[in-house]
DNA sequence: AATGAATGAGCCTTCATTCAT
DNA sequence: CATGAATGAAGGCTCATTCAT
């Protein structure tokens, strides 16, 4: 009895991970918008009535691809190993982690520009929206307390990161779409270039930051 | 003949401006995914058909919208005037030039957002994207001169420059999706921020750049 | 054997009545059209493919369900206590027991009007068909029988009889559709006036009816 | 150019006519709730897209057939000729003239019942089903105005004729579903026999009604 | 008896685009 | 230049019903 209902669950789960597959591949094909739910079913063998064994509704899917997306930069943010135990080596490493990610997996980044896109209120429910939201923090956050570690005070550390993320984020957005050829540049160089420059200016001016060296 | 065809070329182009006048309102009203040719057509006061007179697909009216943003986001640029003559001002006034416009204007934004992720291939042609990439590099050269006339040399420049726009872009794209809240932060003051940080970089280490005092 | 056959046939007959009171509440919320196996099914506590163990389709739900409705007017009708002996007042106790039952269960109207309008040829089989009118028939008899105490030969008193069911009919009918606000009327109002009417006519004209009169 | 533009018109009408056309046959064979924009189409040898030229919605082509249908029930009510000048001729007439429209018109019975019956809130804004409504009570007046010409006053005019209405509703809904056979009646012939004891009542009763005669 | 995955047909509607007029 | 009817493909989604387990 058991057994069976165990064995039935997990068919269950294969079959959702199999649509989940589909689902991805038709993403990268054709892009969220232009992605359709007879296309995804027509990719994992099934009618499109059959995906709603699965999944609520187009949105509901996409939530699952993000969550599944999240869920690995994470891993990768976690499995990334600072170089020595300097909190400035932390900082590097861990930046590097989900900048690193996304840098190398472009179709994660559009997976996750979708969130920060365009997401139907329906289909991904507020709950969700929650859930996706705090594994995406989640993934910035040792960041923050790499930053704490070496002399900023809260505010200031979140204001850091808060600035760290966004330049990775537009250079991520530049790169992968290729606008930065237009500068002649690249966006990792870049990323290395401005962790530096936020370390050297962490170690002159301390936890003050450089508003109070008066330059503004 | 030399009169009536002039005249006939100029009634065109009024007409195909109204057109575009109808496009951008629909596109600010109900986003860019929302807009349809119909609801142009009817706000232009004309019939679906008619509309393929004046433009070759959808497609192509998104780029002619879109050079004539590039126009605005140009003439913001230029009218922005620094607080005095140095080119520390220089720089602050005309990056605050170009993020300053899009932070105030997310439909701008929008039509930049959606150059840069979706256009199909038909519609914009090579030689219109080209065109439109160079409207956009003449709006952040000012700040790469800038730089320059600071003592930067070529090569820095527009590297300082890619990572200034990178930065903006970051968090222009963070305050529009909103995602900026989660992290409490302001996009302006970070803006600013990140250029105080950048002037005082250049000042200390002059033209040789962070990388010469051995961070890295 | 015998027991074990007997308990499961009881058992059966249990759940049969456990998936009806569920339709029943289905069709209470979303109305006839609205209704759906999936909706019923999980109200009773089942997956969609159990109902069709007691139930060989949506249409024989219905049926079923409109037997029920059916045996509660009979009930309604039985249990109408006339206010005195007279065949006037059995009439009018019967009558209303009957009006009364539909102008006070909208549901169980729809139910009966739903019979009337469109069932398919499936699932309703003639044989239910014929029970179901024979039911209704049976509401309605007490009338004729009351009609012929009062003087009525047989054809008279069914003349009489179907058109004081007609009568109530149309009244519910437009009562259940709002359309009699339209008219500023009260359906039981109306009601009670016909009754009044027809049981001053059969005072005055006897068993001759009003046609013996030369009015027509 | 005039002449091109009501030829234009004229066509459009005509294809509208055609679509018309087709949505009454397929209602007609399939039942209203049956009935969808595609076999529409097809009928009327179209895509289904191209329906929405002519019609908003589903619902829309409903309330044109709908509309059209009332037109002809005003027609034959208008059409109907008493047999001579005196108000119960009228009465008569008018009254026969509604009824015995839909007695002998059974697939415009179904638009009414659709009608009465249910309506979706979008497609048939208000603003039509108040016109219909208008339009349905305006064939009704007539025999209105004769039971006033017959000395009712104007609240037992309105009751006499809803009282009326109702009951020719009944018995059109008996004999349509067949259920009037199960009392082996005939519904013109019943409603002849309503109308002659209504007559007579007023004859006798005056304007003060039965009820004044304290029959209840 | 019950599951629940899957079907297959269907639903209404929207849309960019074309083309005869 | 402009019309506007028409296309054809697609969109997300629902549903009664079936059937292997």
């Amino acid at each position: 009895m058991e057994a069976r209902l165990l064995r039935q669950q997990a068919m269950s789960q294969t079959r959702r991970a199999l649509v989940l597959d589909a689902a991805r591949a038709v993403f990268e094909e054709h892009g969220i918008e232009g992605a359709s739910i007879r296309e995804i079913a027509k990719r994992a063998g099934y009618t499109p009535g059959a995906i709603y064994s699965y999944f609520e509704s187009k949105e509901a899917i996409y939530g699952a691809l993000l969550a599944e997306s999240l869920d690995r930069l994470n891993t990768a943010v976690n499995s990334a190993r600072p170089q020595d135990d300097s909190a400035a080596a932390f900082l590097k490493g861990k930046a590097l982690g989900w900048f690193g990610f996304y840098a190398a997996n472009p179709r994660e980044l559009d997976l996750g520009f979708y969130l920060v896109h365009g997401l139907a209120p329906r289909g991904l429910t507020s709950d969700l929206n929650q859930r996706l939201n705090a594994r995406l923090h989640e993934a910035l956050v040792p960041c923050q307390q790499a930053l704490m570690a070496m002399g900023l005070d809260a505010a200031a550390a979140e204001r850091e990161n808060t600035a760290l993320f966004a330049h990775g984020v537009g250079l991520l957005l530049l790169q992968h779409t290729g606008r930065i050829r237009m500068f002649k540049q690249d966006a990792t160089a870049l990323f290395d270039h401005y962790l530096a420059a936020l370390l050297l200016r962490i170690a002159i001016h301390g936890k003050d930051g450089p508003d109070a060296a008066g330059c503004r």
